[in-house]
DNA sequence: GCGCTTGCATTCAGATTATT
DNA sequence: AATAATCTGAATGCAAGCGC
């Protein structure tokens, strides 16, 4: 059980599972992780022809259109973690990454159990696909569980794969569709990325108060400490509130 | 004007290096 | 040795520049 060394790809064993997230730097909305199941390398080359690729580079409205595509056509799992289930989580685990891996590991290894019910004959190796970022062990070890052998490879640029890039359009689809979703029920409309979101959390504080932000957003960024600090509810730090307060590598700028 | 690419902004964790 | 600081590399969105 490979976890990928530098340079191993997948070959061309097959079937294929890709896997990968959406809404990780989003200040407001879910954590999505979605995996897709692809048969053999004429699947893949559909989702070449169809242009699935990175969801970063197709726009909002490619990747809902994608999405309905990708859905009828492929096997998949899509784990959506609202924003107040997040904060939970990170409660518990402290880390982002525990997080992203217990997710990873929910959708492959439900789909798992999909496709063993819908391919017969399924090849005794599966290779699993994610990015480098997600964390393999986690992942492997919620899989080991399983009688079938799974080799987990991780890859610096996964998405371009095509069995990930198609798991990254079914979650930024599904995170786009719930930002909106919790728009429509607090009437704001919810901005995506993490940059110009505080006079929108300001906004939702000042109306709704504290329990709709632990609502729709994640906690833990460094937003919700600016938001406190700013109506009186947290001191001004000295030092970290999320453990080192000199993570931020480079100066911005 | 439109679409693609690039650069820069934000977030994060982990590894490495420097300091005490 | 323990702690603090820095660097690296992953994600995201947005805006500007460029070519068609």
């Amino acid at each position: 059980m490979g976890n990928g060394a530098p340079g191993e790809g997948p070959g061309e064993r097959w079937p294929r599972l890709g896997s990968d997230e959406a809404g990780k730097g989003d200040y407001f909305g879910p954590l999505v992780v979605a995996a897709v199941a692809v048969a053999g390398p004429p699947e893949a080359e559909a989702l070449r022809s169809a242009g699935v690729t990175d969801s970063k580079r197709l726009g909002d409205a490619r990747c809902r259109e994608l999405s309905v595509w990708i859905k009828k056509s492929f096997p998949h799992e899509v784990v959506e973690i609202s924003p107040r289930r997040y904060n939970e989580l990170y409660d518990q685990m402290g880390n982002l990454n525990r997080i992203l891996a217990w997710a990873h590991a929910r959708a492959v290894e439900n789909l798992l159990g999909s496709i063993e019910r819908e391919w017969a004959g399924l090849s005794p190796e599966i290779v699993v696909v994610v990015d480098q970022f997600a964390p393999v062990a986690v992942l492997e070890r919620a899989l080991f569980a399983r009688a079938r052998q799974v080799r987990v490879i991780q890859h610096p640029r996964a998405e371009a794969a095509p069995e990930v890039a198609a798991a990254s359009v079914l979650a930024r689809a599904r995170f786009l569709e719930s930002l909106a979703r919790l728009g429509e029920k607090w009437g704001i409309k919810f901005p995506k990325g993490a940059a110009h979101v505080l006079p929108v959390a300001r906004e939702l504080y000042a109306r709704e108060g504290e329990e709709a932000l632990r609502e729709t957003a994640k906690w833990h960024f460094r937003t919700t400490e600016q938001l406190l600090v700013e109506v009186g509810q947290r001191p001004c730090r000295t030092a970290g509130s999320s453990g080192n307060s000199s993570k931020r590598g480079k100066p911005a700028g």
